[in-house]
DNA sequence: TTGAGAAGTCAACAGCCGTTGGCATACCGT
DNA sequence: ACGGTATGCCAACGGCTGTTGACTTCTCAA
Protein backbone atom coordinates (compact mmCIF):
# COMPACT_ATOMS: atom_id res chain seq x y z
CA UNK A 1 0.00 0.00 0.00
CA UNK A 2 1.56 3.37 -1.36
CA UNK A 3 0.29 5.40 2.41
CA UNK A 4 2.37 2.73 4.44
CA UNK A 5 5.35 3.39 2.05
CA UNK A 6 5.13 6.91 2.46
CA UNK A 7 4.63 6.22 6.01
CA UNK A 8 8.07 4.37 6.31
CA UNK A 9 10.07 6.71 4.16
CA UNK A 10 9.02 9.76 6.12
CA UNK A 11 10.19 8.04 9.49
CA UNK A 12 13.56 6.90 7.82
CA UNK A 13 14.09 10.68 6.70
CA UNK A 14 12.48 12.47 9.86
CA UNK A 15 15.10 10.30 11.58
CA UNK A 16 17.84 10.99 9.06
CA UNK A 17 17.54 14.36 8.39
CA UNK A 18 15.62 15.86 11.38
CA UNK A 19 12.01 17.39 10.58
CA UNK A 20 13.53 20.68 8.16
CA UNK A 21 15.92 18.58 6.33
CA UNK A 22 13.29 15.82 5.56
CA UNK A 23 11.81 17.06 2.65
CA UNK A 24 8.76 15.88 1.23
CA UNK A 25 10.32 15.43 -2.41
CA UNK A 26 12.64 13.18 -0.53
CA UNK A 27 10.50 11.28 1.34
CA UNK A 28 8.10 11.16 -2.24
CA UNK A 29 11.84 10.00 -3.97
CA UNK A 30 12.10 7.35 -1.68
CA UNK A 31 8.68 5.88 -1.48
CA UNK A 32 9.05 5.78 -5.03
CA UNK A 33 5.58 8.46 -5.78
CA UNK A 34 5.04 11.87 -6.89
CA UNK A 35 5.26 14.40 -3.53
CA UNK A 36 1.72 15.30 -4.58
CA UNK A 37 0.55 12.17 -3.56
CA UNK A 38 1.83 12.77 0.17
CA UNK A 39 -0.35 15.63 0.06
CA UNK A 40 -3.09 13.79 -1.15
CA UNK A 41 -2.95 11.02 1.69
CA UNK A 42 -1.28 13.36 4.41
CA UNK A 43 -2.75 16.96 3.99
CA UNK A 44 0.61 18.80 5.02
CA UNK A 45 4.24 18.21 5.93
CA UNK A 46 2.73 18.88 9.74
CA UNK A 47 0.09 16.59 9.43
CA UNK A 48 2.61 13.90 8.05
CA UNK A 49 5.30 14.02 10.59
CA UNK A 50 1.90 14.00 13.21
CA UNK A 51 1.49 10.58 11.86
CA UNK A 52 4.87 9.18 11.29
CA UNK A 53 5.80 10.21 15.00
CA UNK A 54 2.79 9.29 16.56
CA UNK A 55 4.55 6.63 18.88
CA UNK A 56 4.03 4.66 21.63
CA UNK A 57 6.69 3.70 24.18
CA UNK A 58 4.69 0.34 24.93
CA UNK A 59 5.99 0.58 28.19
CA UNK A 60 5.92 -3.08 29.99
CA UNK A 61 3.67 -3.33 33.53
CA UNK A 62 6.70 -2.45 35.79
CA UNK A 63 4.22 -3.53 38.97
CA UNK A 64 5.59 -7.27 38.95
CA UNK A 65 8.72 -6.26 39.04
CA UNK A 66 10.61 -6.32 42.38
CA UNK A 67 11.44 -3.09 43.08
CA UNK A 68 15.35 -3.77 43.87
CA UNK A 69 15.04 -4.58 40.30
CA UNK A 70 12.89 -1.75 38.71
CA UNK A 71 16.22 -0.07 37.61
CA UNK A 72 17.79 -3.61 35.22
CA UNK A 73 13.78 -3.86 33.89
CA UNK A 74 13.87 -0.67 33.04
CA UNK A 75 16.95 -0.17 31.11
CA UNK A 76 17.24 -3.72 29.67
CA UNK A 77 13.84 -2.47 28.08
CA UNK A 78 15.43 0.59 26.80
CA UNK A 79 17.25 -1.20 24.66
CA UNK A 80 15.08 -4.12 23.65
CA UNK A 81 12.78 -1.59 22.37
CA UNK A 82 14.91 1.16 20.72
CA UNK A 83 17.76 -0.34 19.67
CA UNK A 84 17.40 -0.62 15.79
CA UNK A 85 14.44 1.43 15.92
CA UNK A 86 14.73 4.77 14.32
CA UNK A 87 11.84 6.41 15.74
CA UNK A 88 12.97 7.67 18.90
CA UNK A 89 16.49 9.77 16.95
CA UNK A 90 13.64 11.12 14.58
CA UNK A 91 11.56 12.55 17.64
CA UNK A 92 14.94 13.77 19.41
CA UNK A 93 16.06 15.70 15.98
CA UNK A 94 12.79 16.77 15.26
CA UNK A 95 11.87 18.01 18.81
CA UNK A 96 15.18 19.89 19.36
CA UNK A 97 14.33 22.20 16.19
CA UNK A 98 10.77 22.30 16.16
CA UNK A 99 8.51 23.46 18.74
CA UNK A 100 5.66 21.19 17.97
CA UNK A 101 7.75 17.92 17.91
CA UNK A 102 9.07 19.06 21.69
CA UNK A 103 5.16 19.33 22.42
CA UNK A 104 4.90 16.12 21.33
CA UNK A 105 7.83 14.99 23.78
CA UNK A 106 6.10 16.44 26.61
CA UNK A 107 3.19 14.89 25.82
CA UNK A 108 4.81 11.28 25.49
CA UNK A 109 6.61 11.67 28.51
CA UNK A 110 4.09 12.50 30.58
CA UNK A 111 1.22 10.29 29.74
CA UNK A 112 3.36 7.39 29.10
CA UNK A 113 6.86 7.50 31.40
CA UNK A 114 5.68 9.37 33.53
CA UNK A 115 2.22 7.36 34.56
CA UNK A 116 4.37 4.25 34.32
CA UNK A 117 7.34 5.94 37.20
CA UNK A 118 3.74 6.65 39.32
CA UNK A 119 2.93 3.09 39.78
CA UNK A 120 5.80 2.00 41.13
CA UNK A 121 7.01 4.91 43.25
CA UNK A 122 6.85 5.21 46.91
CA UNK A 123 5.49 8.96 47.25
CA UNK A 124 3.19 10.08 44.68
CA UNK A 125 4.04 13.61 45.05
CA UNK A 126 7.92 12.98 44.01
CA UNK A 127 6.74 10.64 40.81
CA UNK A 128 7.22 13.59 38.05
CA UNK A 129 10.32 14.73 39.71
CA UNK A 130 11.54 10.74 39.72
CA UNK A 131 10.69 10.45 36.10
CA UNK A 132 12.14 14.01 34.81
CA UNK A 133 15.75 12.24 36.21
CA UNK A 134 14.93 9.25 34.70
CA UNK A 135 14.44 10.80 31.45
CA UNK A 136 17.32 12.65 31.70
CA UNK A 137 19.44 9.96 32.02
CA UNK A 138 17.47 7.44 29.05
CA UNK A 139 17.15 10.15 27.08
CA UNK A 140 21.05 11.55 27.11
CA UNK A 141 21.86 8.35 25.94
CA UNK A 142 19.40 8.43 22.98
CA UNK A 143 21.35 11.26 22.29
CA UNK A 144 24.73 10.66 22.48
CA UNK A 145 24.18 6.99 21.08
CA UNK A 146 21.61 7.68 18.31
CA UNK A 147 21.87 11.05 17.36
CA UNK A 148 25.26 12.31 18.44
CA UNK A 149 27.01 9.01 17.76
CA UNK A 150 29.64 9.99 20.40
CA UNK A 151 32.28 7.29 19.73
CA UNK A 152 32.43 5.67 23.61
CA UNK A 153 28.76 5.74 23.95
CA UNK A 154 28.26 3.89 20.14
CA UNK A 155 31.09 1.66 20.58
CA UNK A 156 29.81 -0.20 24.08
CA UNK A 157 27.34 -3.00 23.89
CA UNK A 158 24.10 -2.58 25.35
CA UNK A 159 25.08 -5.32 28.23
CA UNK A 160 27.50 -3.45 29.23
CA UNK A 161 25.68 -0.27 29.18
CA UNK A 162 23.14 -1.90 31.29
CA UNK A 163 25.40 -3.17 34.28
CA UNK A 164 26.32 0.83 34.30
CA UNK A 165 22.60 2.86 33.60
CA UNK A 166 20.44 0.67 35.79
CA UNK A 167 21.93 1.38 38.95
CA UNK A 168 21.52 4.90 38.30
CA UNK A 169 17.88 4.48 37.22
CA UNK A 170 17.34 2.69 40.09
CA UNK A 171 18.16 5.03 42.28
CA UNK A 172 15.82 7.83 40.83
CA UNK A 173 13.21 5.81 40.68
CA UNK A 174 13.42 4.35 44.72
CA UNK A 175 15.72 5.72 46.33
CA UNK A 176 15.19 8.69 49.16
CA UNK A 177 15.28 11.83 48.33
CA UNK A 178 19.43 12.61 49.09
CA UNK A 179 18.74 16.26 50.14
CA UNK B 1 31.53 46.71 16.78
CA UNK B 2 29.84 45.33 13.87
CA UNK B 3 31.25 41.90 13.68
CA UNK B 4 30.73 41.21 17.31
CA UNK B 5 26.56 42.29 16.86
CA UNK B 6 26.67 39.67 14.37
CA UNK B 7 28.05 37.25 16.14
CA UNK B 8 25.71 38.11 19.27
CA UNK B 9 22.73 38.29 16.89
CA UNK B 10 23.75 34.53 15.20
CA UNK B 11 24.18 33.02 19.03
CA UNK B 12 20.89 34.07 19.77
CA UNK B 13 18.80 32.52 16.57
CA UNK B 14 21.43 29.40 16.56
CA UNK B 15 20.01 28.81 20.28
CA UNK B 16 16.53 29.38 19.73
CA UNK B 17 15.83 28.18 16.74
CA UNK B 18 18.55 25.57 15.62
CA UNK B 19 20.95 25.70 12.36
CA UNK B 20 18.23 25.09 9.76
CA UNK B 21 15.68 27.70 10.72
CA UNK B 22 17.73 30.35 12.08
CA UNK B 23 17.93 32.65 8.49
CA UNK B 24 20.88 34.74 7.90
CA UNK B 25 18.24 37.70 6.83
CA UNK B 26 17.20 37.37 11.00
CA UNK B 27 20.65 37.52 11.62
CA UNK B 28 20.84 40.54 9.74
CA UNK B 29 17.84 41.98 11.03
CA UNK B 30 18.57 41.20 14.53
CA UNK B 31 21.84 42.90 14.02
CA UNK B 32 20.23 46.08 12.36
CA UNK B 33 22.49 45.28 9.45
CA UNK B 34 22.46 44.37 5.51
CA UNK B 35 22.71 40.62 5.00
CA UNK B 36 25.48 40.89 2.59
CA UNK B 37 27.24 42.13 5.68
CA UNK B 38 26.98 38.95 7.19
CA UNK B 39 28.52 37.17 4.35
CA UNK B 40 31.49 39.86 3.83
CA UNK B 41 32.68 39.34 7.68
CA UNK B 42 32.13 35.75 7.95
CA UNK B 43 32.09 33.64 4.45
CA UNK B 44 29.30 31.64 4.47
CA UNK B 45 26.18 30.77 6.68
CA UNK B 46 28.72 27.28 7.87
CA UNK B 47 31.36 29.44 8.75
CA UNK B 48 29.06 31.96 10.93
CA UNK B 49 28.11 29.05 12.72
CA UNK B 50 31.50 27.50 13.05
CA UNK B 51 32.44 30.72 14.75
CA UNK B 52 29.58 31.48 16.96
CA UNK B 53 29.48 28.01 18.38
CA UNK B 54 33.44 28.36 18.92
CA UNK B 55 33.14 27.68 22.48
CA UNK B 56 35.36 26.65 25.41
CA UNK B 57 33.55 24.17 28.01
CA UNK B 58 36.45 26.10 30.42
CA UNK B 59 36.50 22.81 32.59
CA UNK B 60 37.90 23.47 35.98
CA UNK B 61 41.27 21.80 36.94
CA UNK B 62 39.69 18.77 38.89
CA UNK B 63 43.36 17.45 39.72
CA UNK B 64 43.24 19.30 43.07
CA UNK B 65 39.56 17.71 43.66
CA UNK B 66 39.42 15.22 46.65
CA UNK B 67 38.85 12.05 44.42
CA UNK B 68 35.45 11.01 46.39
CA UNK B 69 33.93 14.37 45.41
CA UNK B 70 34.75 14.99 42.06
CA UNK B 71 30.89 13.96 40.82
CA UNK B 72 29.64 17.31 43.06
CA UNK B 73 32.53 19.23 41.75
CA UNK B 74 31.99 18.54 37.93
CA UNK B 75 27.92 18.58 38.01
CA UNK B 76 28.34 21.89 40.00
CA UNK B 77 30.42 23.43 37.41
CA UNK B 78 28.01 22.10 35.01
CA UNK B 79 25.50 24.57 36.53
CA UNK B 80 27.49 27.33 37.11
CA UNK B 81 28.33 27.18 33.66
CA UNK B 82 25.59 26.64 32.05
CA UNK B 83 22.57 28.12 33.37
CA UNK B 84 21.96 31.39 31.67
CA UNK B 85 24.36 30.61 28.79
CA UNK B 86 22.49 29.88 25.59
CA UNK B 87 25.65 28.26 23.69
CA UNK B 88 25.10 24.60 24.73
CA UNK B 89 21.43 24.55 24.05
CA UNK B 90 22.50 26.34 20.32
CA UNK B 91 24.91 23.47 20.21
CA UNK B 92 22.50 20.60 20.98
CA UNK B 93 20.17 21.90 18.65
CA UNK B 94 22.29 22.03 15.41
CA UNK B 95 24.10 19.07 15.90
CA UNK B 96 21.06 16.83 16.11
CA UNK B 97 19.78 17.98 12.78
CA UNK B 98 23.29 19.28 11.04
CA UNK B 99 26.45 16.50 10.50
CA UNK B 100 29.15 18.99 10.92
CA UNK B 101 27.19 20.43 13.77
CA UNK B 102 27.52 16.71 15.19
CA UNK B 103 31.09 16.49 14.70
CA UNK B 104 31.85 19.59 16.34
CA UNK B 105 30.43 18.39 19.28
CA UNK B 106 32.50 15.05 19.48
CA UNK B 107 35.63 17.40 19.19
CA UNK B 108 34.63 19.00 22.17
CA UNK B 109 33.89 16.31 23.90
CA UNK B 110 36.71 14.08 22.86
CA UNK B 111 39.30 17.18 23.36
CA UNK B 112 37.88 18.92 26.29
CA UNK B 113 35.73 16.26 28.36
CA UNK B 114 37.72 13.47 27.32
CA UNK B 115 40.83 14.63 28.53
CA UNK B 116 39.70 15.99 31.76
CA UNK B 117 37.90 12.89 32.80
CA UNK B 118 41.56 10.90 32.19
CA UNK B 119 43.25 12.72 34.48
CA UNK B 120 40.95 11.98 36.97
CA UNK B 121 40.40 8.38 36.30
CA UNK B 122 42.29 5.40 37.65
CA UNK B 123 42.61 3.30 35.05
CA UNK B 124 43.69 5.39 31.23
CA UNK B 125 42.00 2.61 29.39
CA UNK B 126 38.45 3.05 31.43
CA UNK B 127 38.62 6.82 30.48
CA UNK B 128 36.61 7.18 26.98
CA UNK B 129 33.82 4.85 28.27
CA UNK B 130 33.73 6.83 31.81
CA UNK B 131 33.85 9.85 30.05
CA UNK B 132 30.65 9.08 27.55
CA UNK B 133 28.83 7.99 30.66
CA UNK B 134 29.43 11.53 32.06
CA UNK B 135 28.39 13.21 28.95
CA UNK B 136 24.89 10.55 28.46
CA UNK B 137 23.69 12.41 31.90
CA UNK B 138 24.72 15.68 31.37
CA UNK B 139 23.92 16.29 27.89
CA UNK B 140 20.92 14.48 28.90
CA UNK B 141 20.11 16.99 31.34
CA UNK B 142 21.11 19.73 29.00
CA UNK B 143 17.99 18.23 26.55
CA UNK B 144 15.39 18.02 28.50
CA UNK B 145 15.73 20.79 31.09
CA UNK B 146 17.14 23.63 28.14
CA UNK B 147 16.38 21.78 24.88
CA UNK B 148 13.02 19.74 25.65
CA UNK B 149 11.84 21.91 28.66
CA UNK B 150 10.35 18.81 30.04
CA UNK B 151 8.06 20.59 33.07
CA UNK B 152 10.24 18.61 36.02
CA UNK B 153 13.67 19.04 34.83
CA UNK B 154 12.44 22.67 34.18
CA UNK B 155 10.93 23.58 37.72
CA UNK B 156 13.92 21.85 39.94
CA UNK B 157 16.45 23.63 41.45
CA UNK B 158 20.17 23.38 40.54
CA UNK B 159 20.98 22.79 43.81
CA UNK B 160 18.54 19.80 44.52
CA UNK B 161 19.69 18.76 41.29
CA UNK B 162 23.29 18.74 42.27
CA UNK B 163 22.53 16.53 44.58
CA UNK B 164 21.13 13.92 42.78
CA UNK B 165 22.97 13.95 39.66
CA UNK B 166 26.27 14.14 41.94
CA UNK B 167 26.31 10.49 42.82
CA UNK B 168 25.43 9.21 39.20
CA UNK B 169 28.77 11.05 38.00
CA UNK B 170 31.01 10.55 40.99
CA UNK B 171 29.81 7.02 40.16
CA UNK B 172 30.83 6.61 36.19
CA UNK B 173 34.14 8.38 37.43
CA UNK B 174 35.63 6.65 40.29
CA UNK B 175 33.38 2.82 40.80
CA UNK B 176 34.98 -0.07 39.78
CA UNK B 177 33.33 -1.40 36.28
CA UNK B 178 30.06 -2.98 37.39
CA UNK B 179 30.47 -6.55 35.42
C1' DT C 1 41.26 68.93 -0.31
C1' DT C 2 41.72 64.83 -1.97
C1' DG C 3 41.69 60.07 -2.50
C1' DA C 4 42.00 55.31 -0.79
C1' DG C 5 39.73 52.00 1.68
C1' DA C 6 36.40 50.48 4.92
C1' DA C 7 31.43 50.07 5.93
C1' DG C 8 27.08 49.64 4.45
C1' DT C 9 22.94 49.43 0.96
C1' DC C 10 20.31 47.51 -2.76
C1' DA C 11 18.56 44.52 -6.15
C1' DA C 12 18.95 40.40 -8.14
C1' DC C 13 20.45 35.47 -9.03
C1' DA C 14 19.55 30.53 -8.95
C1' DG C 15 17.80 26.95 -6.27
C1' DC C 16 14.87 24.55 -3.24
C1' DC C 17 10.69 24.38 -0.60
C1' DG C 18 5.51 23.12 0.44
C1' DT C 19 1.53 23.14 -1.91
C1' DT C 20 -2.07 23.18 -5.73
C1' DG C 21 -4.93 21.82 -9.63
C1' DG C 22 -5.47 19.64 -13.92
C1' DC C 23 -5.08 15.56 -16.42
C1' DA C 24 -4.13 10.56 -17.48
C1' DT C 25 -4.61 5.82 -16.16
C1' DA C 26 -5.98 1.59 -13.68
C1' DC C 27 -9.28 -0.86 -11.02
C1' DC C 28 -13.76 -2.84 -9.95
C1' DG C 29 -18.64 -3.42 -8.76
C1' DT C 30 -22.74 -3.34 -11.49
C1' DA D 1 -19.64 -2.41 -21.33
C1' DC D 2 -19.80 1.21 -18.33
C1' DG D 3 -19.11 4.72 -14.95
C1' DG D 4 -17.26 5.99 -10.68
C1' DT D 5 -13.39 6.02 -7.75
C1' DA D 6 -8.85 5.45 -6.35
C1' DT D 7 -4.11 6.10 -7.82
C1' DG D 8 -0.77 8.40 -10.09
C1' DC D 9 2.04 11.97 -12.85
C1' DC D 10 3.18 16.62 -14.43
C1' DA D 11 3.82 21.47 -14.45
C1' DA D 12 3.46 25.36 -12.09
C1' DC D 13 2.70 28.90 -8.20
C1' DG D 14 4.58 31.95 -4.66
C1' DG D 15 7.73 32.27 -1.17
C1' DC D 16 11.94 31.86 1.22
C1' DT D 17 16.93 30.72 1.12
C1' DG D 18 22.19 31.58 0.76
C1' DT D 19 24.94 34.15 -1.95
C1' DT D 20 26.80 37.68 -5.29
C1' DG D 21 28.29 42.02 -7.34
C1' DA D 22 27.61 46.73 -8.24
C1' DC D 23 26.78 50.86 -6.09
C1' DT D 24 26.79 54.64 -2.42
C1' DT D 25 28.39 56.67 1.89
C1' DC D 26 31.46 57.44 5.55
C1' DT D 27 36.29 57.91 7.72
C1' DC D 28 40.50 59.63 7.99
C1' DA D 29 45.49 59.97 6.74
C1' DA D 30 48.46 62.50 3.46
Amino acid sequence: MTRAAILRAARDRFAADGYDRATIRAIAADARIDPSMVMRYFGSKENLFATAAEFDLRLPDLSGVPADRLGTALVSYFFTRWEGDSTLPALLRTASTNPSGAERVRAIFATQLGVAVGRVVADPDEAPRRAGLVASQLLGVALTRYVLRLPPMVDISPAELITWLAPTVQRYLRDPDPR
